[in-house]
RNA sequence: GCCCCCGUAGCCCAAUGGCAGAGGCAGGCGACUUAAAAUCGCUUCAGUCAGGGUUCGAGUCCCUGCGGGGGCACCA
């Protein structure tokens, strides 16, 4: 889920030539294959580089750019990334030089360039780049083309076979279709490239270009930034004084922790800037050096930044010294289980993955990943929507006054998985009521005391017992809460039959088998649980009572059921040990009487065994 | 537009590639009761969204499509 939020591309830098500029303006591109289909550049209107190659321009030029810096700047967070949105730019009356062909490209300014993504320019190749081609064909610029992608690269990409009608170039021409060519294809009209394959395309130009030192093999690291670009007002204040000559200052250690202003009376509209700096009064204050007038920092660190690091603090919460000590983190860190929901999966899962790279970086954790594990809990809707009273719904706290925090956490539980989202109409406490009910009733029967000896006990209902305990563990921490809690149903059925039928409530085994259901009960219902503990004779808490190890004799079965198949359809079920050998197996299968009738005359080809579930049996 | 997850009984959901049903809800029948509730017992119900493929064997693995949910969106 990440993956739209970080990233690394592989590509080249570019160095063109600006006409009346002496250093060169690089760009980054992922296809430095297509460098000859290059056809203007493109800067992002808000960057210095815009700013600079616009400066001494005449006005006929400079005013329209003006105006429509002004107008991207005015546009909202949400308006701008609107993928769909027609392209608008303005020219810069510049001109750049293609290192390759030598052509004369125009500079232009446009917002689909972002100023704090690569370098801020790119080289626009618009018959192989779909917002290249959009912003082309809008201001009629030229469009070259210069991979054939109807020509087989490999064999395999694209596919075409032997008498398949190629398509003319020509009737693909993005500049007519509007489709730009984004394929894997053949390389034209691209001087010594003709011919290659993309790959290769993209290999021999990055070495030309380093051979004359106008480009160089890159990556570019993207990290999707909400910690200091979404401004609010109760944000963490950034520790920062700027000086009236442009020093940027600590707050002195003593004057820690910056504390946000009174917001009373504040207009914290947002208006593109910082909310904060609207409270002038905090905002003013004497450079800590001089004295001279100066201002604090008014941007604030979204409350994820602080999140990114709690898992440390928490290790040392007293510590008034330092943010965290390096040796509480080695010893507990990093997490073992994280379990949030997927808005915390995406944001603060990220920051905190790389706030914790760069303390590894600074050697102060010795760990480069936070969290071990990672759960996403869904969510509990209520008729498809959240849960609200104010929508006329059920509300959570209606709920648990009506049936209980322990049928409410247990229906929770049994819902599905956790990590599924789960609707209140579709599971309803009821059924839960009625489950904790039965199980606290059966703690009130059992009438053994607490020295009862459990191995005279129903020996069915032990063996039960102990599956339940074998099994239980692992259930509950693969967090398979919902097959765990139907497991302990099971087997609260069977001690229900064992209390009315045979056994009896004095029986061992009824005792054994409802302290067990009350230990298993108080991970989801523990106000229950305590509840039949003590009914069972013992003093609180059952909480503190640990898990019973299952005996192992109790897990052996005496016998299991074997499977034949006879071309995959079931034919015969065989009782047999669960030691019984594939050979032995094998033997008693093919010597059934319903086997050898289901096989008639056809002759075996092969048979399959394992032993003790299956025998399959293919014909020829 | 791109990426991820999920389609099993009327409903929520189980099932290391090996007998599709563990559990619950709802429904039906019965016991207890003057009656009802509560309780207890018994019980009906699907061949796993569709179509291909791999395999001795597919709900499970692979491909395509349909349906549902979620995330992201001009990153050169």
């Amino acid at each position: 889920m990440q993956k739209n939020w970080i990233g690394r591309s592989n590509g080249a830098e570019v160095d063109f030539r600006v006409e009346g500029r002496d250093e060169p303006v690089t760009v980054f591109t992922t296809r430095p294959d297509t460098l000859h289909g290059a056809t203007y550049m493109v800067v992002a209107p808000d960057s210095d580089l815009a700013a600079e190659l616009i400066a001494g321009q005449p006005a006929e030029i400079a005013e329209p750019f003006a105006a429509y810096l002004a107008r991207v700047q005015a546009t909202t967070e949400v308006e701008r990334q609107s993928a769909d949105r027609v392209k608008t730019g303005v020219p810069l009356g510049r001109f750049a030089i293609n290192p390759v062909t030598g052509d004369r490209l125009p500079i232009w300014s446009a917002d689909y360039v972002l100023s704090d993504y690569g370098t801020g320019a790119i080289m626009a190749v618009p018959a192989h780049d779909q917002r290249d081609l959009d912003f082309a064909r809008a201001f009629d610029l030229p469009v070259k083309t210069v991979v054939d992608v109807f020509q087989p690269v490999t064999g395999v990409i694209p596919v075409i076979r032997p008498g398949d009608e190629l398509p003319e170039l020509e009737s693909v021409d993005p500049a007519v279709t509007g489709v730009a060519l984004t394929g894997e294809g053949r390389m034209v009209n691209s001087g010594s490239l003709n011919g290659m394959s993309k790959t290769n395309a993209i290999a021999r130009m990055i070495k030309d270009l380093e051979a004359a030192g106008t480009g160089r093999a890159a990556k570019s690291y993207r990290l999707r930034d909400w910690l200091i670009s979404r401004q609010r007002f109760w944000g963490t204040p950034i520790p920062i004084i700027h000086g009236a000559d442009g020093a940027e200052i600590p707050v002195p250690e003593d004057q820690l922790p910056v504390r946000l202003p009174d917001s009373g009376g504040l207009d914290l509209k947002p208006k593109g800037t910082s909310p904060l700096g609207a409270a002038t009064d905090w905002v003013n204050v004497p450079n800590p050096v001089d004295g001279t007038p100066a201002k604090r920092d008014a941007d604030t660190m979204d409350t994820f930044v602080d999140s990114s690091w709690y898992f440390l603090r928490f290790l040392s919460p007293n510590d008034d010294g330092k943010a965290f000590d390096p040796a509480e983190a080695d010893k507990w860190a990093p997490v073992d289980q994280y379990v949030g929901g997927v808005e915390h999966a995406i944001l603060h899962l990220l920051y905190a993955r790389f706030i914790t790279k760069v303390l590894f970086d600074l050697g102060l954790v010795h760990f480069t990943e936070p969290f071990n594990a990672l759960l996403n809990q869904g969510m509990v809707l209520s008729g498809g929507a959240k849960m609200s009273k104010s929508k006329g719904g059920v509300s959570l706290s209606d709920e648990l006054n009506r049936f209980g925090v322990d049928a409410i956490r247990l229906t929770m539980a049994f819902a599905g998985p956790p990590e599924d989202t789960i609707d209140w109409e579709d599971v309803r406490p009821g059924g839960q009521v009625k489950f904790l009910n039965r199980v606290l009733r059966m703690a009130t029967e059992v009438t053994s005391a607490p020295e009862v000896v459990w191995a005279s006990g129903d020996a069915g209902l032990r063996r039960q017992t102990h599956r339940f305990l074998a099994d239980a563990p692992q259930l509950a921490e693969t967090f398979k809460f919902n097959v765990m809690i139907a497991r302990l149903m099971e087997l609260a059925n069977a001690t229900r039959k064992a209390i009315d039928g045979q056994a009896g409530p004095a029986d061992g085994a009824v005792r054994e088998a409802v302290e067990t259901i009350a230990l298993a009960l108080s991970l989801f219902a523990p106000y229950t649980a305590e509840e039949m503990w003590e009914r069972l004779g013992y003093v609180p808490s059952v909480a503190l009572h640990g898990w019973r190890k299952p005996d192992p004799m109790l897990l052996v079965e005496d016998s299991v059921t074997a499977v034949v198949q006879v071309d995959g359809k079931v034919r015969d079920r065989l009782e047999v040990s669960p030691k019984i050998t594939a050979e032995e197996l094998e033997r008693l299968a093919t010597s059934s009487d319903v086997v050898k009738r289901s096989l008639g005359t056809r002759r075996i080809a092969r048979v399959v065994v394992r032993a003790p579930r299956v025998v399959s049996i293919a014909t020829e």
